[in-house]
DNA sequence: CGGCGAATTGACGGACGTCAACTGCTGTGG
DNA sequence: CCACAGCAGTTGACGTCCGTCAATTCGCCG
């Protein structure tokens, strides 16, 4: 590991608040790993063995039944990812693929389950990130089944302009045939998707993306904190509600 | 509570692991409470006091956007619900509405948290039981992105088959109308929909379901344990599988 | 330069929501 | 006891959203 990725480890929500000798104990027989793009570290059902830290790069987690596929999430760094199968000690229910070359760590699930046991505290720490990544998900199902495909786009629009610190101009994170699956629509329809906002002052060129009418696309989007996670700079937020956001999504 | 309800409690997958000191801490600042049907227990964005625990009746997960919304789970007793709020003392994302008479058990959520500081194994408990829901949202996103609407009731049906213990007469348990909002469409939709599945043997009549042809329906659900959670009635089943099971989805 | 894959566009069809009318059940009050 | 209101459910017509197929363009990399 690099010198600057101990301290991001380190310093997750899920780490912060251990004590030494636990951290000791769940990264001493942790090991780091490079992945190449397109690696697929999980099928949907292989039993999992490792909780994944995904250091620098981007992973997919995709669902696949009867010949199709979907993205359920996109993960960035740093996020852990596959904890509920680690908790329970179960089969993945999502296949997990390599998106960009990516430093992974990786943390054997028995020494996760056996520190928990051991200490409360951590226990703790893993029950408030299992309840970020719970509450992420009801939000995806309430944006998956109250908004048309160009609501969800719209909201991704401002989700991404709000990462950028409020700039207008910004860049599409991932390919859009991936984009289009995360937001469940097809590609051809995440185009006239894109088509349909330009009276919104949304402009595409490539993976560059530029909103020229903020506040006409956000009538249209209706944000709503009780789908959307309120995105905050600030370094204020309470202690649980940090669990809560940062963890939301990147799990199990 | 009735002599019989609290060993129903007590034999919860997030209780049954606690000793009495601890099982005692938690329950002794609960109570009951009765509630008639159709009482709104909470709504979206309200503060979360309790963790509630449906001891007998149905309730009603849901999530409104926009003026339309949408039900995200109905549970059955006996489940704890809203877990996840509790647990990072956050508002509630979803709403909560008592479907039929139910009997609910309130345990306050500073309990709740107070204990799970203090004891490992419940705090473990309490991960598991979060692990188990949110593993039930993923198969129902799956189910909801990679499905068409006849599909969807399809599958439901055979989990109302398995669940009747491969009866082929059973019972809708819900009303039609709340049910087509569960999987996802409009009540004209389901209506639609069960006229498509008369060819597989699907025979409606009021809410009595009759499965003449479970192997043909059973040829075009194509259920798949990835998505339906298997419904196992034995009681060999390994503790953290329980766990995930009998949890899936009665959550926060 | 050639080829591959991503992205876009158009045409088409199917899935699904909406509106409206009608049925049947149930509870209420005259 | 019956009339009627109210609501769940069904059915038909219609429109919209969205997926599929095919053709084309563009950019990237060999």
């Amino acid at each position: 590991m690099r010198p600057g990725d101990s301290e991001r480890v380190r310093s997750l929500p899920l780490f912060a608040s251990l004590d030494e000798r636990s951290y000791a104990a769940i990264t001493g027989p942790a090991f780091l790993q490079r992945f190449p793009a397109n690696t697929q570290l999980l099928l949907e059902g292989d039993p999992v063995d490792f909780l994944y830290v995904l250091i620098d790069g981007q992973v997919e987690l995709s669902g696949t039944w009867n010949d199709k596929d979907t993205v359920l999430t996109i993960l960035r760094p740093v996020s852990t990812f596959i904890l509920a199968a680690v908790v329970l000690d179960a089969v993945a229910l999502m296949g997990a693929r390599v998106l960009d070359r990516s430093n992974i760590l990786m943390i054997p699930g028995e020494a996760i389950r056996a520190r928990m046991a051991e200490d409360a505290a951590f226990a703790v720490a893993v029950s408030k990130e299992l309840s970020g990544c719970y509450r992420g998900l009801v939000r995806t199902i309430k944006n998956q089944k109250l908004r048309s495909g160009v609501e969800r786009l719209a909201n991704y629009l401002l989700q991404l302009h709000a990462r950028a610190g409020g700039a207008d101009l910004f860049s599409l994170p991932h390919e859009k045939r991936i984009l289009a699956s995360l937001l469940g629509m097809a590609p051809e329809n995440l185009s006239r998707a894109f088509q349909a906002l330009k009276p919104y002052g949304v402009e595409v060129n490539g993976s560059d993306v530029h909103l020229r009418l903020v506040a006409d696309l956000r009538r249209l989007a209706k944000p709503d904190p009780l789908i959307e996670k309120p995105f905050d700079n600030s370094h204020e937020a309470r202690a649980e509600y940090q669990a809560e956001m940062s963890a939301a999504w990147r799990s199990a």
